[in-house]
DNA sequence: GTTGTTGTTGAATGGTCGCGCAAGCTAAAC
DNA sequence: GTTTAGCTTGCGCGACCATTCAACAACAAC
């Protein structure tokens, strides 16, 4: 009946990816994103409807793919704190500006704070993945405790909380152009703050 | 000679602050900046510049307003620890949306990240700024340790970017929608990590 | 091969952007 | 009161913004 799109959606959501993650909403103009997806105004409108649309699902996928890379990072460790500190850890050796990443910062909280005063709903779309994210943190970590690894006072709602804010502070952090082992040092010392939770045997 | 101008240049940043501070730089058009200060663009352009300069101006005034309420809060303080782990404490509470700042978030941190890959200018600006406060930091930490309150195997500058980064992760959280008891949990579970640099009598 | 559907194209839209400028206004100097 | 320096004004500039749309191209169905 019909003919095909040129590529997928998902190869299409990389690239958005890639320039909003790098230059953020209003940093990034329709020029650019036609640009870094290779498609016509017409194209973009047709499947995205606008600008805010194909930033949504861009965020979305971004999210998708975070959550993917860290539920991988996590899997080979018997401990699910041991895990974590080492993701901690990767954190902080990822943000080597030689490996180019589009951007060093989490693309959820760059939007955040851009969008908190400016674009409500980019701002609550961050806020709600952030909290999904919260979510399955304090899942683990509730699952460390039944297994023994964490103290069984430990309140895991909130001790999520403040392994987020660690994550946020650590790749904020790396936005500065510290020297490679100031922010290896930094994942350290956050993943060390792991060790206080930890069950005394 | 002359005329005077209407108002000081300080009152005037302040306002740009205002601004700046609440929708970043590119989220704030002139039209909005004119409104703002309550000045039509030829004066703005005489007085500053540019956007750029009004911003840099404006970035440079807030650094030096946190740098003065930081130091004021840490003062009444006989230990410098305790006053550190107050002030964190200090900065959860001021994050209820009640008070009506611009902004939760830091307003360097927003410009970090913003500018960053679009506004090479400004990031250099607020990653310099950031690591004067991380200098100031340190030789505060360093103050504490020759006065007995921390391990005197403690480095003090890797324990400013830590102290640093909790700041920025904490005011970054400020800008999710959380209750204000989460927030202050975390300002008091951040404090906390102190505690393990404390000397242990 | 024809038809129907759908993706693609690129010029053009009205609006807003940051900014310059010529004229007007204010107040200090004499 | 006149001069003069300089702050203030607001119109308007060219560029760029996000977006639209009519014409076109490609493919499936028949």
């Amino acid at each position: 009946m019909a003919r095909h799109p040129r590529y997928d959606r998902k190869t299409i959501l990389d690239k958005a990816v890639g320039l909003f993650w790098e230059k953020g909403y209003h940093g990034s103009s329709m020029k650019q994103v036609e640009q870094a997806l290779d498609m016509r105004p017409g194209s973009i409108y047709a499947t995205f409807g606008s600008k805010d649309g194909l930033f949504t699902e861009a965020l979305a996928r971004y999210a998708e793919q975070c959550g993917q890379e860290m539920a991988t990072h996590l899997e080979p460790y018997e401990s699910v704190v041991d895990g974590l500190q080492d993701y901690l850890r990767n954190v902080a050796t990822s943000c080597d500006p030689a490996l180019a990443a589009p951007s060093r910062a989490c693309m959820i909280v760059k939007t955040l704070l851009e969008a908190a005063n400016t674009h409500a709903g980019l701002a609550e779309q961050a806020s709600h993945i952030l909290s999904i994210i919260e979510s399955s943190l304090a899942e683990l970590l509730e699952q460390a405790r039944s297994r023994g690894e964490l103290a069984p006072t430990t309140d895991c709602g909130r001790l999520a909380r403040l392994l987020q804010a660690q994550i946020m502070g650590l790749r904020a952090m790396g936005e500065r152009d510290l020297h490679a082992t100031a922010l290896q040092q930094l994942g350290d010392d956050m993943a060390s703050i792991l060790d206080g939770y930890r069950t005394h045997h």
